[in-house]
DNA sequence: ATAATAGTGTCTGTAAGACATTATCAA
DNA sequence: TTGATAATGTCTTACAGACACTATTAT
């Protein structure tokens, strides 16, 4: 049984840089939209990859030098048109990492691009980009996604900060703190730190282990009461 | 270029039938699992389809003589042993639909199976169904979904029925009444019913229209998107 | 001490659940 | 009437947000 129909996979991947959202972009060495910034993306290799899943990581590992800590199937995008060279599938992954992870492989193909500013995108890959975000800020109001996009280490407002960008909004510092408490996936770390001046020293938390440990997490989903069909 | 990666569709439909979730299979008339039970699906047709949810929807209408109301896509499976003819990859979707349309197609070839009497399954078909029933499970704690297991029309204790079986879990009548005039999906119907013997009627309610009308919350886009390469 | 930010205690308003009451039908 | 279920009023409880207060650093 032969196809002709394109069957990929692509992987957005978003980090926090300046307190903003960035997605990763990489300049396409080859045909078609050579020479662009898209989504780190490639063909299913049948012979290396024993599903889609391994097919982003192996994307993610070859192509920008990054294994994520937190990886999760967004969505598949196909038809048509999307693609230049015909009737495609892409089945799209999202990763969220620390900038830290982004820099230390010090790729030179590799963009950050505010979500903010995006202009067009080969392919689908506006529209693909905009539905991660949807899901990022959906999920960040009942989980513990967004604490993927803070480093090895962090502080409480650190954490505050980050998932205010996710939300775009500001967020109660007690209510916060609660939450984050209730969903116990963060321990202290003995130290201090935050020598960011004159001020009162943040303590320091860490991921619990477990919570590094597995690549997709599935989160306990808490009561919401908004309507959405 | 060409693959040898098989690309399908298959389609979760569920129904209420005797209080409990139902899950529609339907009788393969070829091979692999020629005469056994499985989910609808197919391969995807570059000819016919404009995409994959086109596909689904034909396999809806061809296999099954059914037009959902609700249609969206759950997630994709792939993997080079899912399936015994090669590596695959399966866009599946779901739907919702009262039992009334399933028994309205009348097809000889396809069974309402309790999803809790489900045992083995071709392909990786139990653990797609258990991921569909997870969604349900889920959606139903803050939105209006499980409306679409409603037939035309009904009755408030009958929506609540189906939200509680949804859940598996009883609801506050209250609480549930407050949700669903918050959510304002439903809207009264002139006359009253419920004749189920020497008890007070309840008022009958239908879906508002403009939730019938969406086939389902992502809009299609059928235009080419992509700029120049 | 002062400035600045971290961390916590406590009050209040809102929304959900529990429970009770009233309403409306058939027999 | 009575029995059964529909529909609603109201009290209680739980939790999120607001706000204030205390804590801890550098200067």
């Amino acid at each position: 049984m032969e196809s002709n129909i394109i069957q990929t996979i692509d992987v957005v991947l978003l980090t926090i840089k300046n307190e903003k959202l960035h997605v990763a972009l990489v300049k396409r060495e080859s045909p078609p939209f050579q020479h662009h910034d898209a989504l780190p993306g490639g063909y299913v290799h049948e012979q290396e990859d024993s599903d889609c899943l391994d097919s982003a990581l192996r994307v993610l590992r070859t192509k920008m030098g990054i294994r994520p800590p937190y990886l999760e199937q967004l969505e598949t995008f196909s038809g048509k048109y999307r693609d230049p060279r015909g009737w495609s599938v892409s089945v799209v992954y999202f990763a969220l990492v620390s900038l830290e992870v982004i820099e230390a492989a010090d790729n030179p193909l590799v963009s950050l691009v505010d979500i903010d500013d995006l202009k067009d995108l080969p392919f689908d890959h506006l529209k693909i980009i905009r539905a991660t975000v949807n899901r990022i800020r959906n999920k960040a109001q009942y989980s513990s996604l967004p604490c993927f996009l803070a480093g090895e280490t962090f502080t409480l407002p650190a954490l505050q900060k980050i998932y205010e960008i996710c939300l775009d909004d500001t967020l109660n510092k007690v209510s916060f703190r609660r939450k984050i408490a209730e969903m116990d996936v963060i321990e202290e770390v003995a130290g201090q730190l935050s020598k960011q001046g004159a001020c009162r020293p943040a303590r320091i938390y860490r991921l619990k282990p477990r919570y590094l440990e597995k690549l997709c997490t599935r989160q306990k989903l808490k009561f919401r009461l908004f309507i959405t069909p």
